[in-house]
DNA sequence: TCCGCTTTCATACCTTGGTATGTATGGCGA
DNA sequence: TCGCCATACATACCAAGGTATGAAAGCGGA
């Protein structure tokens, strides 16, 4: 029976890629359309970086395509407001005449590749499949680490300062000297952190400290 | 008394960051040695890269400037070569005549920077001391890992292998079962671990069972 | 052959970790 | 005011971690 369970499906499993063209070119995009969606790729077409910017990004494996020259903003100013917002994804450059300066900067600030026009095809591809693959990652790890840092957030203060004790490798007795406790009382903080960071054991609870970034706080 | 402990100076402090400069063009090889050397920096020259290559290489801060066109060698061949041997550090490139392609290779293969002659005193700078910190933290890094995977060497088949099972958060008796043995066995090695690896604590250990990777052995 | 290392296990003992039950106080919002 | 939550602590009990002592077997090198 088809039961359409509403509930969340776990197995997502594979969110469509994406490829988001920038461009005022309406050939060029149409040319670029055709060239990814001849792989199997879902497209995305703008004519400028403000449209895109009001437009709802789309999830998981997605990366930009656009041309070094916009109408409005430079691409270099345009690459670091997507890195800064939270539709951060990996971009790769298009020129017909950019410098080497040029280049460098857009390297420098992370662009996954910078292609000259006119270029192949292939060359196209591949710069995009790696950039799908970067985002892939990406936005695992991301996951991942918000996931933590939700459950992270739902501790008490007392029982974050626990947890960033103990798993510095502290005792709880050690732990009941440094904050003025008695052992008991940590132990039963420690119990809470456990549960609700839902860690199987202490490795596990140490693993999700270093995600967080917890005894790094010496500067 | 001046007692020459032959012995290690643990407070080696402040190793002199160096740059070292490859190039064919003897006149650029002295105005660039004269420009790090008015800030403090030391310098070595080299006229091609056989030259580096078969030199002994400074330790700690260093960086590599050199031209994209050697004699000899393309530089980025000698960039992939650099990279590989135990040597590797940060790269200046600098180019006369270079391209856009040229360059998006380089920095993909982890160039620091990519100046165009003429470039300007303060650019080739302000690149040099960006190199230099990256590879003071790189090579930072290298060593704790390093010491770690020493340490790591140093344990018996037995010993490894629980060491992974246990920093993977398992109970004593339960990692004896895994590997059909009895608990207290599994208490020895685990107390011979923590000695050889000197973790003071089990969120040590655990720690260094990251840095070493251990766990992400599925594949 | 003897020594040393690795590996294994038992028995005993102590320390630490973890949980349950019960008590108590103070703050904050319905 | 009542209830909820965070905080703190005690007592008790059991599970798990850690070390010492002693013992035994196999393996490889001096």
């Amino acid at each position: 029976m088809i039961s359409h369970t509403s509930s969340s499906r776990p197995p997502a499993a594979a969110p469509a890629p994406t490829v988001i063209v920038v461009d005022d070119d309406e050939a060029l995009r149409e040319a670029l359309s055709s060239l990814f969606r001849s792989v199997g790729l879902r497209v995305e077409l703008y004519g400028s970086a403000a449209e895109l910017l009001a437009a709802k990004p789309p999830a998981a494996p997605r990366c930009l395509v656009l041309d070094i020259r916009l109408p409005g903003v430079s691409g270099l100013d345009f690459q670091a407001q997507i890195a800064a917002s939270p539709m951060n994804m990996p971009i790769i450059f298009m020129t017909g005449h950019g410098d080497i300066p040029m280049t460098v900067r857009a390297m420098k600030a992370g662009a996954v590749d910078f292609l000259t026009k006119p270029f192949r095809d292939q060359d196209m591809l591949d710069a995009v499949t790696t950039a799908l693959e970067h985002d892939r990652r990406q936005s695992e790890a991301n996951k991942a680490a918000t996931d933590i840092r939700d459950l992270y957030q739902s501790l008490t203060a007392r029982e974050k300062e626990v947890m960033a004790l103990v798993t510095s490798g502290l005792m709880n007795k050690q732990v009941a000297a440094q904050i003025n406790l008695s052992e008991i009382t940590v132990k039963i903080h420690r119990g809470h952190v456990m549960r609700k960071m839902n860690a199987k054991s202490l490795a596990d609870l140490v693993r999700m400290a270093e995600t967080l970034g917890l005894g790094i706080t010496k500067a």
